[in-house]
DNA sequence: GTTAGGG
DNA sequence: CCCTAAC
């Protein structure tokens, strides 16, 4: 189901379509909402009197019976505790700046997402050298500052509202207008842009000649397992983008300049385990059409 | 949770 | 980087 589009931009301010699903519905919901009551405020959701802290329990996990009507349904208007880390940091910035004031409307409208979050407040990341050919890229400076841990235990203390809806069915509730366009949809929390370094392709490519382009997972506990903002599907797209800039000229070339002997080997890799990816694939054909005799014959 | 690709 | 269908 596809709820919306919306504008969205890469790296380089192109607009890109992004198709956003229910997974994604929440955060936008969230945001509007917040966004609506001018965002010093927090949603709780109450249930038979009872506050749903986890969205991942089911309401019996939560401790709600599920047997009885859903009339019991309500919310909490809670002012974001002022000692939540809303501060941003430098390289957060990316949207276009407007007439709107990022004070009125902050970007963290709970602090469990200030948690989730932290990770990526961190500033531009100072260059480290490789002294091994083992776990050479460490993640110590990239990490981000710890978070500053906000007692989640005093909230409920703190709420000036509490509102119950008896009257409103579920079906009633899903159909409070939201609003149609958010100020900002961008708003949604991006990972900040972290380019590889050379030390990183090196570590990257090293791994890759290793054990090939299909075991990301693999590659990322080999050479990046201590640099925790390196996903394998970071990697995956990095190497993808890596055969691409090896396969342009120079001159087309971004960022900082990577070794042509490493794009060398990138090419390298990529070919081999290409080749060895179709015999893999060959061979696991040839396997099928040699049992389908053979199944043929015990049929008989 | 991983892989694999398009966005 | 993000999103997600498939597995």
């Amino acid at each position: 189901m596809v709820l919306e589009r919306r504008l969205d931009y890469d790296f380089y301010g192109h607009p890109v379509q992004i198709k956003r699903r229910a997974r994604s519905a929440r955060r936008s919901v969230m945001e509007a909402v917040t966004a609506v009551l001018g965002g010093g405020l927090r949603v709780g959701v109450i249930l038979q009197g009872k506050k749903v802290r986890d969205d991942n329990k089911t309401l019996l996990q939560a401790g709600i019976s599920h047997d009885n009507q859903l009339d019991a349904l309500g919310f909490t208007l809670e002012p974001i505790s002022p000692q939540s880390p809303t501060s941003l940091c430098a390289a957060d910035s990316r949207h276009i700046p407007t007439a709107d004031k990022p004070q009125l409307l902050p970007r963290y409208p709970s602090s469990a997402a200030i948690h989730q979050r932290n990770q990526s407040c961190s500033d531009v990341l100072p260059e480290h050298r490789v002294t091994s050919l083992g776990n050479l890229v460490d993640s110590d400076h990239d990490s981000a500052p710890s978070p500053v841990k906000t007692s989640v235990d005093k909230r409920l203390a703190d709420s000036r509202a509490f509102v119950t809806v008896p009257e409103m069915g579920m079906q009633a509730l899903s159909l409070l207008p939201v609003p149609q366009k958010p100020k900002r949809p961008e708003t949604v929390q991006r990972r900040i842009r972290r380019p590889f370094s050379v030390a990183e392709v090196e570590a990257l490519v090293q791994a890759v000649e290793k054990l090939g382009t299909g075991r990301w997972r693999d590659v990322k506990l080999r050479a990046f397992n201590n640099a925790k903002h390196r996903t394998y599907v970071d990697l995956k797209d990095k190497w993808k983008t890596l055969v691409h800039t090896a396969r342009i000229s120079p001159q087309q070339r971004r960022g900082e300049p990577v070794p042509q002997e490493l794009l060398d080997r990138v090419l390298t890799a990529h070919a081999f385990w290409s080749q060895h990816q179709t015999k893999q694939q060959l061979n696991k054909q040839h396997q099928q059409q040699q049992q389908q005799p053979q199944t043929c014959l015990l049929l008989q």
